[in-house]
DNA sequence: GTTCTAGAAC
DNA sequence: GTTCTAGAAC
């Protein structure tokens, strides 16, 4: 107990790292090395079934004990992927453990040759499968993130590197504890880069080149409060800078050499906020550049002693010196708004700078996740902020903000003094997103604008309620009336409503349910939807018609989640930046699959309007069909060339969920997060799926494909798709595809049904 | 297509 | 108490 109230704190370092790149060197040198009195264990899973290899589950108990018992946890396995860390970092931080990654980057030949090398190694890795298997497991390999929960990440690219690490760990004390953020990295590359999303176009202030003058970057002091035991390694945390204007300099200086009061008080009156709209919503940068100058600047001119700080990630942002430029332009105080490249969620313990409240570019739902700013603000706020948003709304509307309180557990409070979040939803210009504004610029400006102005609002509202706390507590404040803004915080109010405003539970947004939030969109703005994406407000049989399709009647109707790939074949153009689309030509789009149901799963779309899916499919199509089997074989010779492990299958869904012929090349280990249920698999597994080969006879021959199957299969039972057996649910059933070995059933190895490296493949 | 969640199944 | 599914909403 008394260790506890000197803030002992354990620590969960799960170390990453392929077979042979010293991970369990690395764990004994520090569990053996330790001279600062802190308990280390190493949790390997080559050796936890008695000292023969055990299961992550295993490992999770072991770590989970451990730390019940104050000690700390060196988790000794590959933890290459993100998935296979998640579960630790989950335990890490349910325990109010610091969680660290410590990655060993060592190149991929040193390892395989350490692996190949080594003789009775814990898991019976060695001689030529080793390298089989480093090199598969490097491909896979992602990089460790800040947003996946680690507090800290330290890549390791060289020996020199790992010795330094664990001379750290070794010296690391059971109250001591190691600031946050990524070390060593070799790429300057920023390290909060969202999750890859469907489509996600490329963040252009992330891609685009600066058109502006250079900005004059001066590299920070991290701030003096944040304990750091060992300097030299601070200077590694720099790998990945965070960054401000030379001109700020002086003011960081102060900032730091403040009295302890003072510098609560600059922290207390600063809004971080991201760019709205620029990124996943693709609002031109030019117009919301000019808004954010506009709008700051109004705000400000109302505000004396309110800092505003515009972040990117990006040092190359375009937005930061579109908005940089335009800000001097107008003469705006630099001192009082300016950008700053960096992580919003460390910008004290990374940039040393000061600031209570941060915007964050949330989704209509207030939900976590969908990359970007949003994921790493709730992965940085942990779950408490999602517990306490909920508290204060359901739901918003574009054009407006919520203010969050974050509550004291919250480790970005703790860490970096945030105490509010303001969630603000901006205009989307991104059909792929809710809300899509169809390029209406009119309407999408007045929207950012009011974003900003509604962001801004409620910022002043926290600090005229801190200030007005302050003055109170100090016996400053010289009436109660009204709780207007006394003159000695040297703020001013011009309009009639500042004392509403003063009222806080009446600076919120109006807060909405779901429901009323989806009607209220439709009142306020009917031209929002492109009309072939409204499925409630227009009858289906109007929009067949609307959609030049008068020559084809299906009875089938689709909802707006069920247009994107509809509206990727129609206007590839807009998404030719997107990480997901292989190739593109006049007759289809090849894309990966957002939600791959297979370590390899990808999409062939029929460009052709008017080919909704295989019950559209007439003689006159067996070109393009034959061309999109052609394009899915190519890829999925590609795929075998990389891994000759792997075996596909091409085919179309029946009756697909999602407008737009579309063929599946999908590989058959189903090996994937992302198949959870049982549609998933039967889809893909049962009569449902159509084997493109068999299409294109059935074409051939009858015209057109048969309209009888049926929706039910995918009810049916679970069973392997190549031993048959029966499985009770999709955990059981995932367990045992992972070890089957049997072969297929007959009739997918005729007719090149089943594409693999060993097959003699015929093109159709 | 996914997400969310109540309640069934274990 | 936890895991898992199925149905509704989007």
């Amino acid at each position: 107990m008394k260790e506890e109230e000197r803030g002992r704190k354990e620590v969960v370092v799960v170390l990453v790292g392929p077979p042979g790149s010293g991970k369990s060197s690395f764990a004994e040198a520090v569990v053996g090395g330790s001279t600062a009195g802190r308990h280390w264990v190493r949790v390997c899973q080559d050796t936890i079934g008695n000292g023969k290899a055990g299961t992550k589950i295993q490992c999770l108990k072991a770590a989970s004990d451990a730390l019940k018992e104050g000690k700390s946890v060196l988790v000794d396995r590959c933890n290459l992927e993100r998935e296979q860390r998640a579960d630790f970092v989950k335990l890490g931080s349910t325990l109010h453990a610091d969680v660290h990654a410590v990655s060993l980057d060592l190149p991929a030949k040193v390892c395989i040759s350490r692996a190949v090398s080594r003789k009775g190694h814990d898991g019976n890795l060695q001689g030529g499968k080793a390298a089989l298997v480093v090199n598969r497991m490097l491909q896979k390999k992602e990089t460790p993130l800040l947003t996946e929960g680690f507090s800290r990440i330290m890549c390791c690219n060289d020996d020199g590197d790992i010795k330094k690490a664990v001379d750290l760990y070794n010296d690391l004390g059971p109250s001591d504890s190691l600031p946050s953020g990524v070390f060593g990295q070799k790429s300057k590359r920023p390290v909060q880069v969202g999750i890859m999303k469907f489509l996600k176009k490329a963040d252009a202030s992330s891609v685009e080149t600066s058109s502006g003058p250079k900005l004059a970057l001066t590299e920070i002091k991290p701030a003096q409060q944040n304990p750091l035991p060992k300097q030299e390694n601070v200077e590694a945390g720099f790998a990945c800078p965070m960054e401000v204007e030379k001109g700020l300099n002086d003011k960081m200086e102060n900032e730091e050499h403040a009295k302890e009061s003072d510098y609560c008080d600059v922290g207390s009156r600063t809004l971080a906020f991201p760019s709205i709209s620029t990124a996943d919503f693709q609002f031109d940068l030019d117009r919301a550049s000019d808004i954010i100058v506009d709008t700051a600047a109004n705000f400000l001119q109302k505000f004396d002693n309110i800092r505003l700080i515009l972040v990117d990630l990006s040092e190359k942002s375009r937005i930061l010196s579109l908005v940089k430029q335009k800000a001097a332009k107008k003469s705006i105080d630099s001192n009082r708004f300016f950008t700053c490249v960096g992580d919003i969620t460390q910008l004290h313990t990374r940039g040393g700078l000061q600031c209570s409240v941060i915007g964050n570019a949330a989704n209509w739902r207030l939900k976590p996740g969908g990359g970007g700013v949003n994921a790493a603000i709730y992965n940085a706020a942990g779950e408490s902020l999602q517990h306490a948003t909920k508290k204060c709304a359901d739901a918003l509307r574009p054009g407006t903000s919520v203010v969050v309180p974050l509550p004291s557990t919250s480790p970005l409070r703790q860490r970096e003094g945030v105490t509010h979040v303001i969630h603000v939803l901006g205009p989307n210009m991104n059909p792929m997103r809710p809300d899509y504004l169809k390029n209406d610029y009119t309407r999408g400006s007045k929207i950012l604008r009011e974003a900003y102005n509604s962001l801004f609002e409620n910022f002043a509202s926290i600090v005229q309620s801190y200030m007005g706390k302050q003055n109170s507590e100090s016996g400053a404040e010289k009436s109660a009336s009204g709780g207007t803004s006394p003159n000695d915080t040297k703020m001013k109010r011009e309009d009639s409503h500042g004392s509403e405003r003063m009222k806080k539970h009446k600076l919120f947004q109006p807060i909405m349910t779901a429901k009323q939030q989806h009607e209220c969109t439709k009142v306020n703005a009917p031209n929002c939807h492109d009309d072939a994406m409204t499925s409630s407000a227009v009858p289906s049989q109007t929009r067949q018609v609307d959609n030049k399709r008068n020559d084809v009647v299906t009875s089938k109707t689709w909802g707006s989640w069920a247009q994107s790939l509809y509206e990727l074949a129609m206007n590839p153009e807009k998404y030719k930046n997107s990480d997901s689309i292989l190739e593109t030509s006049d007759e289809y789009i090849v894309l990966k699959d957002l939600y791959p149901k297979a370590k390899r799963h990808i999409l062939v779309i029929s460009r052709m309007d008017g080919l909704d899916s295989l019950a559209d499919v007439k003689k006159e199509h067996l070109p393009l069909l034959r061309r999109m089997h052609s394009a899915g074989v190519k890829w999925a010779q590609k795929f075998l060339e990389e891994d000759a492990a792997l075996e596909f299958r091409l085919g179309y869904h029946s009756v697909p969920s999602m407008r737009q012929l579309h063929l599946h090349i999908i590989s058959q280990d189903f090996n994937s997060a992302s198949l959870k249920n049982k549609k998933h698999w039967n889809s893909f597994t049962t009569s449902f799926f159509r084997d493109s080969v068999d299409v294109i006879e059935e074409i051939e021959q009858n015209g057109s494909t048969t309209t009888s199957t049926d929706e039910k299969v995918l009810a049916m039972e679970l069973r392997c798709h190549r031993c048959r057996s029966a499985h009770p649910n999709i955990p059981k059933l995932k367990s045992h595809i992972a070890i089957c070995k049997s072969s297929f059933p007959s009739h997918l190895l005729q007719k090149n049904r089943l594409l693999s490296s060993t097959m003699h493949m015929d093109r159709t």
